[in-house]
DNA sequence: TCGCTATATCGTTATTTTACGATAAAACGC
DNA sequence: GCGTTTTATCGTAAAATAACGATATAGCGA
């Protein structure tokens, strides 16, 4: 006899689901402010991040940690503070990624 | 003197808020996977989404909503049914536009 | 009209997310 | 070693999200 569940099969592979992960964490607006001033200057540190941002010093810490966790961003440890930028191959990889799903969707 | 208060300006026009609205919408494991049913099975209709989703058809019907609200889909009423298809101008804006913002910022 | 089918919406609960202050941890100058 | 600076983490409260069953709506056929 089959003794395999009758489970539901159409689930989300690994690519699918880092690509979820991705967009999951660009879906907020602090995050997405983050990643732009990123963008437009790069190595910077926490501190300018929690400048510019309406939000606590621990609230934009662990948006950074969401990025982080996501592998959009990467932080290195630069004397007592903490250097931020892109995680440009992740990245890269999430632009490529989205036009492979979307592009030809429509 | 001055009156204008001393606001944060740094914020995400409305581009950019319609651009993360999106990402938030597919940020979403039942969202994402509604995305490629209707990516690969144009023209489907809410039953075909529940039947594959181990998910009640109530929950089904809320994530079409947040899809539609993101303008990622839209349901045309077909007899006593709903017809979903991707909202292909949307989506293809959608693609375009994480090129612009992400491919060069590596 | 009376069901029957398909779907959206309502009301509710459980879970997750967000935000904050307070507290640790780590590097540096004195 | 002792402060100072910078950041991450902890603990918690408030808000948003996700999921469901029950109910309403709308179209179609008998």
């Amino acid at each position: 006899m089959d003794t395999t569940p009758d489970l539901k099969t159409y689930d989300l592979d690994a690519d699918e689901l880092r690509l979820m992960q991705m967009m999951k964490a660009l879906g907020h607006p602090a995050r997405l402010q983050i990643f732009r001033y990123l963008r437009d200057n790069p190595q910077c540190i926490t501190g300018d991040l929690v400048e510019v941002l309406p939000l606590a010093q621990a609230t934009v810490s662990q948006h950074l940690k969401v990025l982080r966790d996501a592998g959009l961003v990467c932080g290195t440890i630069e004397g007592p503070a903490t250097c931020y930028c892109l995680s440009a191959d992740n990245v890269a990889w999430f632009a490529a990624r989205v036009g492979d799903w979307f592009r030809h969707a429509g």
